[in-house]
RNA sequence: GCCGACGUAGCUCAGCUGGUAGAGCACUUCACUCGUAAUGAAGGGGUCCCCGGUUCGAGUCCGGGCGUCGGCUCCA
């Protein structure tokens, strides 16, 4: 609901307090909302007899007849529906203040904004507020923390440190990618992090990006960290010459890329300034083009049906600041579609936000508060090739230039990971679990018995350890459970290789023998 | 970058109106040799984010910076 209030200087968390007691107030007292339709001259009267200028500008930029909604002498613009009496409300919290841009254009002045929410039952606030307190405790910034996974220090903000448990991560998905690029088709290649700021010139980042980049200056020279592969794998491209025998050539190279982002943006591992795609540039031609976007949305669905992820499609299209026709776009824009059609994926379209070279396909994902990030991201670009001066020699022994595919599947691999704990909550499966298996021995006469069966373990490539503390056993369970780890197996007097206590993260336990641990440890941990 | 909040031991946090720092967990040592989510006792550990100012005296007050969190904007 609009309500007025002078906010007190300076605006903060104090004025956050007294508007509160204020809303509180009044709602408890009792209050009246009425609607009525004018004309837009009319509002647009009102409000300039008021000086509003932005209530102004709103009636202006609106199509129709406004509706205004009106309580004891105060009138304001509202679309509708409004809660007609404050009466049903029963519990009101105001959560934040948070600035933010009219209209949402960074050049226009900042207006502070107040968040709050209202329920017709405190007891639904409460949980609201739950809710929300139980959503962090699914947050990646605390699981890196809490499991040993990776941190951030204040001397390389937006920077990740990979603890060891972290790596062991980060080496599967890895080994996924290794994988499934050898088994599609795909050439590993490796670019240099540093280039001259001629290549970004080219490429177009510059005039866009060059406040983003990490420059460094060196003996006279111009340098930039790569913010992306893509120029990289072009110059590559152009080094030597290519026939249309070599098409579709797709080049793969998980490179260590780093962004200068806005130090306001940065967000645990979803946002950061150093991190690492699991990226690809498909060179083809165009009548490959179809298949390779097919082929590129198939692997996504691959593995986000590995870990079972729902993603939300965008269609990003083209945007104002665009290289390149139309027509060149029209045709980029419609083989996306095509692609998606053909694929039988559900999406949306998004006005405006393609990349400056050409449309793409960005794969969402919610994080534990609701927000959404791209992970997966295909994009058919006509321009950097023409750019960079690609060719390939065709069947009619003429020049062509090559389309391009940029395709990251996981996304960032930092991003990934942060999303998929916060998808978890933790509990990652067995095949990613920095730890497997925890061996616990009752007692210290039972220590070189379970190191032995833990050796067991690693020789069949599980990741194993023994907690040999000198801790009573249900402190080891109780840590053990903590540290999340997916299967504990406890080893004393009445335990053999043909019976094994073992307890699954959660605490169910079973007797199962050494074969049939394997076994299903086994079934568990492919990928 | 912008708006608001926050920054104290490895972690989570307490520290009232300025008098030079504390808890729980973690860690170390000792005792206990243990059966499925915390055994007990003792001990070590702090540039109170950084720089400057006010003051006899600053974790505490003021200014600037850095970082983090929630938004906004941005995201090649």
């Amino acid at each position: 609901f609009y309500y007025d209030f002078e906010f007190p200087e300076p605006v903060g968390e104090e004025a956050l307090e007294r508007l509160e007691a204020e809303v509180r107030r009044e709602i408890e007292e009792g209050r009246q909302w009425e609607r009525f339709d004018v004309s837009r001259d009319e509002a647009r009267e009102r409000f300039l007899a008021e000086e509003e200028p932005y209530k102004v500008e709103l009636v202006d930029s609106v199509e129709g007849d406004i509706s205004l909604y009106k309580q004891g002498d105060f009138v304001d613009l509202c679309r509708g529906p409004h809660l007609q009496d404050s009466k049903p409300l029963k519990a009101v919290k105001l959560l934040s203040l948070a600035g933010a841009y009219w209209r949402g254009d960074e050049n226009r002045p900042q207006l502070t904004r107040v968040y709050g929410t209202a329920f017709y039952d405190p007891k639904d606030l409460e949980a609201y507020l739950h809710r929300i307190e139980e959503a962090k405790r699914r947050d990646h910034r605390r699981l890196g923390k809490d499991l040993d996974l990776f941190e951030f220090s204040e001397v390389t903000p937006g920077m990740p440190f990979w603890h060891p448990r972290g790596m062991v991560i980060w080496n599967v998905l890895e080994d996924l990618r290794r994988r499934e690029n050898a088994k599609r088709g795909y050439s590993e290649v490796r670019t240099p992090l540093l280039y001259e700021s001629e290549l970004w010139r080219t490429s177009g980042h510059w005039e866009k990006y060059q406040e983003h980049m990490f420059r460094v200056e060196v003996e006279g020279r111009d340098f930039a960290l790569k913010p992306m592969n893509c120029p990289g794998h072009c110059l590559l491209y152009s080094l030597s010459p290519h026939s249309y025998r070599e098409l579709p050539l797709r080049l793969a190279e998980a490179g260590n890329l780093h962004r200068n982002e806005l130090s306001g943006v940065l967000h645990g591992l979803l946002r950061v300034r150093h991190f690492v795609q699991d990226d690809a540039h498909v060179y083809c031609t165009t009548e490959q083009i179809h298949d390779e976007l097919l082929a590129c949305l198939d692997y996504a669905y691959y593995l986000y049906d590995l870990f079972e992820l729902d993603m939300r499609v965008e269609l990003s299209l083209r945007p104002d600041n665009k290289l390149g026709t139309d027509e060149e776009w029209d045709f980029a824009e419609a083989e996306l579609r095509r692609a998606l059609a053909t694929q039988g994926l559900e999406y949306v379209e998004s006005e405006g936000e393609g990349s400056f070279y050409g449309p793409k396909i960005d794969l969402h994902m919610a994080d534990s508060l609701g927000r959404s990030w791209q992970l997966g991201t295909v994009q058919l670009d006509l321009q950097m090739p023409k750019r960079f001066g690609l060719t390939y020699q065709g069947d009619d022994n003429v020049e062509h230039t090559p389309a391009m595919i940029h395709r990251a599947l996981l996304g960032s691999l930092e991003r990934f990971v942060g999303i998929y704990l916060e998808h978890t909550g933790g509990d990652l499966p067995l095949v990613l679990a920095p730890e497997q298996v925890r061996v616990l021995p009752v007692s210290e006469r039972f220590a070189a018995d379970a190191e032995s069966l833990a050796d067991d373990l690693r020789v069949h490539g599980f990741r194993a350890l023994v907690d040999e503390r000198e801790e009573t056993l249900g402190r080891r369970i109780r840590d053990a459970e903590l540290a999340k780890i997916p299967f504990v197996v406890v080893w004393g007097e009445r335990e053999s290789l043909e019976a094994l206590a073992v307890r699954r993260r959660g605490g169910e336990q079973a007797t199962v023998g050494w074969e049939a641990l394997l076994s299903e440890l086994q079934a568990a941990a492919k990928l």
